[in-house]
DNA sequence: CCTTGTTAGTTACAAAATCAACTGTTAACA
DNA sequence: TGTTAACAGTTGATTTTGTAACTAACAAGG
């Protein structure tokens, strides 16, 4: 199949981004999934109030730029699993405080050794300096584009 | 909110690189949606029949690495929409070449603009050595796992 | 030729994501 | 207060995806 055309789609970085962040993905993924049944959204969210310890559903949709209804969604599994509880706030009964029960903890420990390894082991090509630069770069890249030039 | 915690989700490259994709893909996917209603599978396929010209669904899943059947859709949608025509091969008639339109050709001539001056605007920020050193690294984690070290 | 296996592509059904509309609560202010 | 707006979170309808099973065509060995 020869070339027709000089545009590269190999190097067009949305596309170059997808396709590291899927291949790059799939080994966790397994993990969490087939050891937890956790989905996407829910690994995200548990990490989240593993780290934060409290947490509102708005508070990690905006943290994690992961829409409400997931969230929602995600807290609702998470919570017919027991891996978290939910608690009304008194002074604004709109607001209801996440946390993780000891058995949300335990995966969160568990999960989070696993993604150190995981992480360890994609850089494992890379030097210490690239793979700062690799890190720096995608987060400028993971900015909202609104904030571009801002603080 | 204190952290409780030291692990860094944002430094945990599997959800760094996701944020860096979801993010870096959004304006990109306004137009290609609301400028010719397709979706992400739909202009993948567009890219790769504008690139090489002419390939079979299965060629064009193998090389994005797309499953077949997300792959069978798109083309679905996207030959409803006249951007590309099927043709059965003779010697094989399982086969079937797939070929964009005029119409098709068009609305990739227009995209691929779009995507380079996209592209351009992404890596304003870096010199032109971190640029290409970021592609090479993104190259290298969207390999398959089961080639690491190899070719 | 005729089984058996493989390949190309589609379809059916279940799971999940999206978007809009909804409930319940607090805030702003005439 | 009473009315309107804003906010936290959920639900329902629709779309899109994922998994598996399917049809159709070829290939290879007996």
């Amino acid at each position: 199949m020869h070339e027709k055309d000089d545009f590269d789609l190999q190097e067009f970085l949305p596309y170059l981004l997808n396709q590291a962040a899927e291949e790059s993905s799939l080994a966790f993924q397994q993990i969490y999934k087939h050891r937890y049944g956790m989905l996407r959204t829910e690994w995200r969210v548990l990490f989240h109030l593993g780290i934060y310890g409290e947490l509102t559903a708005g508070e990690i949709a905006a943290r994690a730029r992961i829409h409400k209804t997931k969230v929602s969604r995600a807290v609702a599994r998470l919570e017919s699993r027991r891996f978290l509880t939910r608690s009304r706030d008194a002074a604004d009964r709109r607001r209801e405080a996440l946390r993780l029960t000891p058995k949300g903890e335990s995966a969160y420990r568990d999960l989070r050794e696993v993604a150190r390894d995981y992480d360890a082991m994609l850089v494992e090509g890379f030097s210490e300096h690239e793979a700062e630069l690799l890190r720096q770069m995608l987060r400028r890249l993971a900015r909202p584009a609104a904030d571009r030039g801002a603080a």
